[in-house]
DNA sequence: GAAGTTTAATGGTCTGACAATTGAATTGAC
DNA sequence: GTCAATTCAATTGTCAGACCATTAAACTTC
């Protein structure tokens, strides 16, 4: 007789098949944002599980941002689309898990961020062009507040970003400024001369964005972030703080 | 009489309070990877909680890859660094779940890797260069079998990738390229035409990784993925395909 | 018609029980 | 003694049912 071979069975959690059967729909039918799932107590009746097992499926992907749940008549749980907070919140994870320092997220700014600019100065639309122009105004105004300054220095990053029209790389940018803004807005590098720098530097990226000209926003960016970070890191190279 | 003046009052969930101060600690002290947990029930006698509690607080954090749990006896828990998969599942969803197109992924791909190439040719050591130049005979050793080319080929961007020493740029990079697979290893559009340019190009990248010019190394590398990019958006422009 | 009240549906929490799983501890055959 | 099989205890996984908290519509009252 022969032997009835097997190879290893997986036995998944209930919870975790029914999340990604969910998961599938949601992402497989592109349900538009606000989409209602049915109600708890429904999935209940639909798939034969316990309450239990669906709350736990329905906590998997309300970490992952797929759904988002309010209580009381009417609420319920809905879909969601990730947005740049949610890939924020992973990489900032990933970086305090993993002990990542300062450096090494600047380093990764300085990478990614001049291309952004060559971007930003190729796709660039004549109302973001507008936006930037405000913005820079906004760090400008803000000269002897430093601790907005700094605030706004960041958004005229992220703003940049966003005229590059990619939306993967924006996030990326978002998440790492937000990370270097929190572990250098404690102990403010920022002189009054940084301050000065900074914002000549900004005034000619943006001649060059405004230009259309990409290897000069580029290369614009590329000298600002070296001086920026060399300030930083001559500063303070420390692990990166933690605020959960 | 003055009256009682009240901001509004936010009441988070339990279990989400639950898991923050887990995180906090988790992350805080910096424990060390298999770090054990209490058990479910000593973190219910320990909080006062209900076990359901308890578990959605846990099931958030093992939705972080924080923490990781496995049942049976002298089961229970542990503390878990997060991975290069944990943030490549992320960008994953965040890809899907907003409809980015392969186009979008291809360009930040050439928006990092070529910085990836220079710091690769700053900082490699000798074992590395050694095993980029395994991996590049691994991809020539291919040459005939296409499928097997395409996976080495990943694998060959995600060594020149480590080379670097730049942990997160190595896991956005990673999770780039396997995106890009995913969605090319269907319509293999790799002719073989294609795979000699692609094995001369990776050859060539490799000397300036060896030379330590990491200039050369981050031309070399642009060339290239612009080469490939253009070859594959040629071939087809879909959304990206999903797998979950 | 506007303000306040009721009400019903929904997610949030708790309790207690049992099933499934796992690896150590025990037992038994030789 | 040694190794295999069995037992056992601790842990997570799942279930069932109840009640609480929250919310916005529906209703009532003025």
């Amino acid at each position: 007789m022969n032997q009835v071979k097997l190879s290893p069975i997986s036995v998944p959690k209930t919870s975790e098949v029914l999340a990604r059967e969910l998961r599938r729909q949601i992402l497989g039918m592109g349900l538009p944002t606000g989409a209602p799932l049915p109600t708890e107590r429904d999935l209940v009746s639909q798939t034969g599980l316990s309450r239990s097992s669906v709350r736990e499926a329905l906590r998997i992907l309300q970490a992952e941002n797929l759904v988002q749940t309010r209580p009381g008549r009417f609420g319920g749980t809905a879909t969601n689309r990730p947005n740049d907070d949610s890939l924020g919140r992973s990489i900032s994870l990933f970086v305090h898990g993993r002990g990542i320092s300062l450096a090494s997220v600047l380093q990764s700014r300085e990478a990614i961020e001049p291309s952004l600019a060559a971007l930003a100065a190729q796709s660039r639309t004549e109302d973001e062009m507008q936006l930037l122009n405000d913005m820079t105004k906004r760090v400008e105004d803000a000269f002897d507040d430093v601790p907005l300054f700094l605030r706004e220095n960041v958004n005229w990053h992220i703003a940049v970003a966003s005229a590059s029209h990619n939306e993967l790389l924006r996030a990326f940018l978002t998440a790492s400024s937000n990370l270097i803004y929190k572990a250098t807005a404690i102990d403010n590098f920022s002189t009054e001369e940084v301050r000065k720098l900074v914002i000549h530097a900004h005034r000619r990226i943006l001649q060059a964005i405004a230009a259309q000209d990409a290897e000069a926003a580029r290369r614009r960016m590329a000298r600002h972030l070296a001086a920026v970070t060399a300030a930083m890191l001559a500063f303070s190279d420390s692990p990166l703080e933690i605020d959960f």
